[in-house]
DNA sequence: ACCTATTTATAAAA
DNA sequence: TTTTTATAAATAGGT
């Protein structure tokens, strides 16, 4: 655009062409910088020589990638292009194959529990029922035992305390009889013949083996 | 740049800034296409008014889009911005409750196969075992009018089978009959009396209950 | 990288 | 916004 003027197409001549690369890089990231000075904007530009080196260019308070950001935010096809971009296309195709566990697991369990069976054959039905037979035969088994686990220990405890309440009858007659003695009073003993029978009713319980004698 | 020389600050007034920011934006545009058309260069522009607008441009093979994409390679810090932006967050937490409902079914699917089963008490035992025996019952019944099904379909085939076979029988003895009367040589009679007896031995298969002759 | 003739961009005004 | 126009800025080709 001196000397002589130019045509706008792709300078031939590899020399000529990199040093105007050079020249009309700089004037254009100089623009960029006054626009935004001038006007108060935001402006980012990015270039790729056909080298594939890479030169960019942002207003002081903003840097590229901000400027990207926002501008991702005013662009859908961005996302598209976002998307299937390294770890993104990872996780996408994650998600996709965790869905399809899910949707497979789903059906086993439906299957499991006697639903879409139309679809299996004689010899798959026959594995399924099998399956279900062997899971069902051990929470069966596991049911049992934890039944008899449970019952046993109630027994034994109840036999614990059957122990200590006898142990406590005694003791109480015992005392009843010391404080009969110690006391010289002899009319309180028509009185304070209760709480023994009170004893008796709660080792009654224990006997027809309620879990808990109150 | 003309009429007077002005200094490259804020433009104060806003109608005036308004008309700068038009001008100098097309001709930053227009000197972003020359030198991606003269130097054979990718070259991508953005622009934020001071109101907010967008503006861009980029040569015509390639986008915008394009261009960010080719610029995010060179730069790391554009992976951090985008990954936790908008629906890649989303993205990435449904991945992640999708995980855990993965987790949920193998764990159910675990349990009524019968592992796993410590943690449960007596009554979650007891609801397990009536499920897994409700689907039990249900599996073992398809599988039961399944092979009833299969069972009935194989007889009937076999009887029509059967009849297909005394038909053909008669016809045999039919043409075996107009063959030896049509033909006047006697000695015939006993090396053509063979293939019949092979009929009555395929007979005898169907009349076992075997499920094909052959 | 520098020079400079010439083209381009554009500030101010309409 | 666009056009006009005088002038500043950018730059092609040469060194």
């Amino acid at each position: 655009m001196t000397r002589k003027k130019i045509e706008i197409k792709k300078i031939d001549n590899a020399t000529a062409r990199q040093v105007t690369f050079s020249k009309r890089r700089r004037g254009l990231f100089k623009k960029a910088e006054e626009l935004s000075t001038l006007c108060d904007a935001e402006v980012a530009v990015m270039v790729f020589s056909n080298t594939g080196k890479l030169f960019h260019h942002s207003n002081s308070t903003s840097s590229v990638e901000q400027v990207i950001k926002r501008y991702s935010l005013y662009s859908e096809k961005l996302d598209k292009l976002n998307q299937p971009s390294l770890e993104l296309q990872l996780e996408s195709s994650s998600c996709a194959m965790l869905r399809k566990q899910i949707a497979e697991k789903t059906h086993e369990l439906r299957q499991i529990m006697g639903e879409e069976l139309q679809e299996l054959d004689l010899q798959k039905l026959n594995q399924l029922d099998n399956l279900v037979s062997s899971g069902l035969r051990r929470v069966t088994d596991a049911k049992g035992e934890k039944f008899l686990n449970e019952i046993n220990f109630l027994k034994w405890k109840g036999a614990q305390l059957m122990k200590e309440n006898k142990l406590l009858k005694q003791m109480a007659r015992t005392s009843w009889l010391q404080t009969v003695l110690e006391s010289s009073a002899p009319d309180i003993c028509s009185s304070s013949a209760d709480p023994p029978q009170d004893h008796d009713s709660s080792d009654t319980s224990l006997k027809l083996g309620l879990p808990f004698p109150n």
